[in-house]
DNA sequence: CAAGAAGTAAACTATTAAGTTTACTTTTAA
DNA sequence: TTAAAAGTAAACTTAATAGTTTACTTCTTG
């Protein structure tokens, strides 16, 4: 790998650092240089302003977040289970390091200057990618009983978010104080009472 | 009322519309002498430091917050009913041009500065200050089957953020935007389904 | 109605931080 | 191996803005 690469990747990893340590505004572009352990000069050959490297970031952390595979319905295996397994691997996105800083850099960001939002918010991440047409597969197949499907899989989402993200995110807690398996269950049996085909 | 407390009126009413509009770091204390028609001096004679100007707008909007009367459970009433006006009342404040403000400047220096997180999470705002008691007493009375109250209460309360506050906050939607009776019935007729008793 | 409390405009200071310049050294690739 | 691309430290410019000072005026209250 090229000396100038080595640079730049030490820049983007220390600015991330920084941002999401002190927010965008309270990072200098002196801290990040000597954090990163290059001159001034040479972070800004990478990025021309502030603004530019911020971008960078976001793009780079949205490329990183690990897409878990989307799960297909399966009229073989029960219906909770196959909750179950959505809400898991859902969990573990929004509990991840890299979406919670994501998210923290780019809401504060996004409080200050609403036009940002749109552009991160109409990215569809984790489970909302699929969760619709996989609901619609349930009730095709008599396992669920739905009228509003969109609402429902907000519902389903929202309560996962609610209980395991906006509390970390806001610092209320932290991800290892959890009861994850708990939210989980309860997420899925309070989904299923409403929506389960009799 | 004497000029004075005018003046100071017009500051706090100045600083809390500019810091809502482009955050506390991006208003400048000229600006908000020039948008409260008062000079300068005049501000830091009220205020010391910016950050006492924040803590007193903070401190205001807190206590002008219409906090609703606590709904008590009672038997006669269908349990329904009872968690739809519970409902609606949250709902109410969660969209309220006050609360999303308080809400807004607040969790923007939250996000940046999470010592200030617990000041305002300790508080117990809307519904939560009673739902437990609430849905104790609806055990009780055999019109519920709950195991863990503080779970269930919770559920309640974050399927109604989830739906009504976070989006408004984050600038996805407006809170006229919102579909507010159907999400206040869906989030009843959810927790009912699972925790109704037989 | 007079003293002092509080208001005013405007210039000033001090600090912080983004971005540039300079003079020089190290990497890299034809 | 050598030219150009990229690195470096450190001093510099520029702009923004928190907070102060000054010289003066207007309220307010005993």
């Amino acid at each position: 790998m090229k000396l100038s690469d080595k640079k730049r990747v030490n820049i983007l990893d220390a600015a991330e650092q920084l941002f999401f340590e002190n927010g965008v505004e309270h990072t200098t572009m002196d801290q990040i240089a000597k954090a990163a352990q290059a001159s001034k000069r040479t972070v800004y050959n990478h990025f021309t302003t502030k603004d530019a490297l911020f971008e960078a970031i976001i793009i780079r952390m949205v490329e990183h977040l690990n897409q878990d595979d989307e799960l297909r319905f399966s009229n073989e295996i029960a219906i909770d289970i196959q909750l179950t397994k959505i809400a898991q691997q859902e969990v573990s996105l929004l509990n991840s390091v890299h979406f919670l800083r994501i998210a923290k850099i780019a809401f504060m960001q996004m409080l200050q200057q609403p036009a940002l939002a749109e552009d991160i918010a109409s990215n569809q991440f984790g489970c909302m990618r699929y969760l619709e047409s996989f609901l619609r597969q349930g009730v095709a197949n008599n396992k669920l009983q739905i009228e509003d499907i969109e609402f429902a899989a907000k519902q389903f989402v929202y309560q996962l978010k609610s209980f395991v993200f906006y509390p970390v995110l806001f610092g209320f807690e932290t991800p290892d104080s959890l009861p994850i398996t708990k939210i989980i269950e309860q997420t899925v049996a309070t989904f299923l009472s409403r929506y389960q085909a009799e």
